[in-house]
DNA sequence: GTCTATACGGCGATAGAC
DNA sequence: GTCTATCGCCGTATAGAC
C-alpha cells in the first residue's frame, strides 16, 4: 500500500512549467536558477533536463502555453465587439491590458528569441510557430470582421504586430516615453488606414495624393 | 629605453569595446564568454573589469558607442535627401539597410534592455538614453524636413521606432514572414499617414470618416 | 592609475545507481 | 522518474606588480 509520489508525468510537468512561468516572470530568465525552480517546484533538477532538455527547453515550453493563452485571450475579446471598428478597439483594449499587466509574457519571448535560442533551430521554430499563430490570428480576425478576405492581409496583420512588439519594448525601457493610451489610439488609426487603403485602391492612390499634397501645402517652394 | 606596453589606457579600452562588440555580434551576448575577450583581444580577463566594472557594463559600452554610429549614420543619410518625402525615403533605406546588415545592433540593445540591464539603474539608463537620442533625432529630422514644428511630434517619433523596431525583431525571428521591401513601403506610408494627419487637422477627421467610410461601404447592413 | 595572477562560488548540464 | 556526485565554464573579488 505504498503511495507513490506522482503517477501521472503530465502533473509533473504541468507543476514544472508553472512555477518556471512565474519565476521567470518574476526575476528573469538567466537570473532563475534550475535549482530554484526544482526546490520551487518540489521536482528533482534532473527530471527537469529529463522533461525538456534544457533550460532554453523549458523556457520555450512555458512560452508556448503562456502565449496560447494570451493570443487566445486577445482573439476572443476581439471577436466580442460589434462591426471591424469596435472588433479592432477590443482587439486594441486586450493588447494594451497585456502590455501593462503582464508585460512578462512579451519579454520572455523576446528573450528567447533573442539570446537564447539563435542557434538552437528546435526553438527557432518554436518562436516563429508563436509568431506565425499571432499574425494568423490577426488575419483571421480582419477577415471574420470585414467579411472578406483583404489584399495583403498578411503584410498589414505582420506590421501590426511589429508596432505591437515595438511599442511593448519601448514601454518596457522607458514607461515615460510615450504614453500608452495616445499610442494605441494612433496604432488604431494607423491600422484603420493600412486596411481602408486596401478595401478600396482609389482610396489607397487618395491618401497617397492628399499626404503628399499636405507636404506641399507646406513647403509651397523649397529654396 | 624599456618599451611601455601601453602608455595610454585608451588604446585599451578602444580595443575592448571593438574586439566585445564584433564577438557579441557573432556570437550572442551570453555565448561569448569574458575569457574568449581576454584572449582575443590580448587584455587580460581582469582588466575588462577594472574598465567596465562588469561584463554588462561592457555591453552597454559597447553598444552605446555603435549606436550612436548607428543613429548618426541615419541622420545624415536622411539629411541628403531634398525635401520631406525623399529625406524620409533615405532615412528609411537607412533603416533597412541596418537591418539587413547589421542586425545584431538592435538585437544587443534589445538584449541588453531586456534580460541583461534589467535591475541595474546605470544600464537602464544608458538605454533609455539610446531610446531617446533616437526618437529626438527624428523628431528633429520631422522638424527640419518640415520647416515647422509638428503637433504630437514626439508621439510619432516614439511610434515610427517602435515600428522599426518591432520589424527587426520580426525579421529577426523568421526574415520570411514579411518581405522587408513591403514593409518598409508600408511603413512610409503609415509615417505619412501619421504627419499629414498633423499637418492640417481637416485632414486627419477628413482620413478618418474616409476610414470609416471605407468600412461603411464595405459592410451595407451588417446581420 | 593601469594592469596581471590566482582563486572562489555558482551555474547549467551530465552520469550512474536506485 | 529521483538522488548524489561531479564536471567545466562563467562572472567576479582580491592582492599585488608595474
Amino acid at each position: 500500500m505504498t503511495r507513490r509520489k506522482n503517477t501521472d508525468p503530465a502533473v509533473s510537468r504541468e507543476r514544472i512549467l508553472q512555477v518556471a512561468l512565474e519565476t521567470f516572470a518574476e526575476k528573469g530568465y538567466s537570473a532563475a536558477g534550475v535549482d530554484a525552480l526544482a526546490a520551487r517546484s518540489g521536482i528533482a533538477k534532473t527530471a527537469i533536463y529529463y522533461h525538456f532538455g534544457s533550460k532554453e527547453g523549458l523556457l520555450a515550453a512555458a512560452i508556448e502555453r503562456a502565449s496560447s493563452a494570451w493570443i487566445e485571450g486577445i482573439r476572443s475579446a476581439a471577436q466580442e465587439g460589434d462591426g471591424p471598428d469596435d472588433r479592432l478597439r477590443r482587439a486594441l483594449a486586450g493588447m494594451r491590458a497585456m502590455v501593462e499587466e503582464r508585460p512578462w509574457i512579451l519579454k520572455l519571448i523576446q528573450v528567447l528569441a533573442l539570446e537564447v535560442g539563435d542557434d538552437k533551430p528546435e526553438i527557432q521554430a518554436t518562436i516563429r510557430g508563436i509568431v506565425r499563430r499571432a499574425r494568423d490570428t490577426i488575419v483571421q480576425g480582419m477577415r471574420e470582421a470585414l467579411g472578406l478576405e483583404l489584399q495583403e492581409a498578411e503584410l498589414i496583420a505582420s506590421i501590426f504586430l511589429a508596432l505591437y512588439d515595438g511599442v511593448a519594448f519601448g514601454h518596457h525601457v522607458d514607461p515615460d516615453l510615450a504614453p500608452l493610451e495616445a499610442v494605441f489610439e494612433e496604432i488604431r488609426r494607423v491600422v484603420m488606414f493600412m486596411v481602408a487603403a486596401r478595401l478600396n485602391p482609389d482610396l489607397g492612390r487618395l491618401l497617397d495624393e492628399v499626404t503628399a499634397g499636405a507636404y506641399a501645402r507646406t513647403l509651397p517652394h523649397r529654396s
